[in-house]
DNA sequence: AATAATACTATACAGATGTACGGTATGTCA
DNA sequence: TGACATACCGTACATCTGTATAGTATTATT
């Protein structure tokens, strides 16, 4: 597996040049482009870095295009998730990885997405906290069972939508608030796709 | 605000082809890719069609750089964080943007980070839930409070890291299960530094 | 009927760009 | 020591690319 400890300092840092100006600007640098914001007086340069990265994995190049330069995202936009934890670490086992976490995918995806900062502990139970970042696919219909994100006025809550004797109830996963029958009052606007939480550094 | 119906048949094939190929291949075409596609025998035609979607205001093209070729509209490569939420959905309104999701800044970081799926519900009161993915950082030490991998044996637990009279105890949120002293059949290989839960789809 | 916008072809050219080859210097590793 | 990777400079060149100009034909618009 192609880690990113395997490149020079410099060669991560034309990886991430290259990486931010298409993120930013949606278009490749060309090699004069890279050779002028590193301050490099030739291009010579810039092609023995890309030389470096297109070996090492990262990067691929179309020939005779210009800024045709291709980041490779499973090698880089993603993090080995270990099964079963070995006694040999910290020497991960690539033996180990079972499944990648590709960011890359939430993303870049297509979906009509977005996140939402959660307020208030009412779905403490479900493992959701105060100010955890919920990623929610915008849709007015969801089925039960589902985390929903439902607009009053201009409040947004998240919520379980369940349902009773054929009537809707937004309920919360906290004993200390009670379930609320899904009126007209209410719009549900998307059903949340993940949970993330930062927390140290 | 522009309307795609301004827009003739030709003119949005265009700039279709244009939003397909930035999503696709992260690569704008040239003049002559474009021209080629279409099975143009000029690229005139190109600059004709071009010329007409940058007046729409639909695109904007930076002079004398290949490529250059931008699309005016959301930003496709991140995905908008809303702080409070407005009546008007699902129309999201860009003055309502206050953060972006970016995740890249781990990605790129010169830290070893691995992800690990989470087994039991120890931590369910810290929001951690069973088949949850953790994202840690490898490191041996760790400081009281802190949600530390523990490893004991073959198996990997997570904990909060708790410091009693000067002992070191890895206590569960769970009232369920009880602290237990590190003792040196532990080793600390990292903490949690996000929490990740992927629901629905 | 006149004008403008649309939709193309054709040609020319400066400069942007990728590519190739060679060179120097430094540090690493066996 | 020798081989090798890294990290730069310099130069040359074919071609890719944007830009400009000119022309033809069709369809809308006024």
């Amino acid at each position: 597996m192609n880690k990113l400890s395997t490149l020079t300092e410099r060669q991560r840092e034309i990886l991430r040049f290259i990486y931010n100006e298409i993120k930013n600007s949606q278009l490749p640098p060309s090699l004069r482009e890279i050779a002028s914001h590193f301050g490099f007086a030739s291009v010579g340069s810039v092609q023995d870095h890309l030389k470096a990265l297109v070996q090492k994995g990262f990067i691929k190049i179309s020939e005779k295009k210009s800024r045709a330069i291709e980041i490779i995202k499973e090698n880089i936009f993603s993090i080995p998730i270990i099964g079963t934890v070995q006694a040999g670490l910290p020497t991960l086992a690539v033996e180990n990885i079972d499944e990648y976490l590709n960011l890359d995918d939430l993303i870049f995806s297509n979906m009509d997405v977005f996140g939402l900062r959660v307020k208030g502990d009412s779905m403490i139970n479900a493992g959701i906290m105060p100010l955890d970042l919920v990623i929610v696919r915008q849709q007015s219909v969801a089925e039960a069972g589902e985390i929903v994100v439902a607009l009053q006025g201009e409040e947004a809550t998240v919520k379980y939508l369940k349902k009773t004797n054929g009537q809707y109830f937004l309920e919360p996963a906290n004993p200390k608030y009670h379930s609320i029958p899904l009126t007209s009052e209410f719009s549900i606007i998307g059903i949340v796709l993940t949970v993330i939480r930062k927390l140290g550094k």
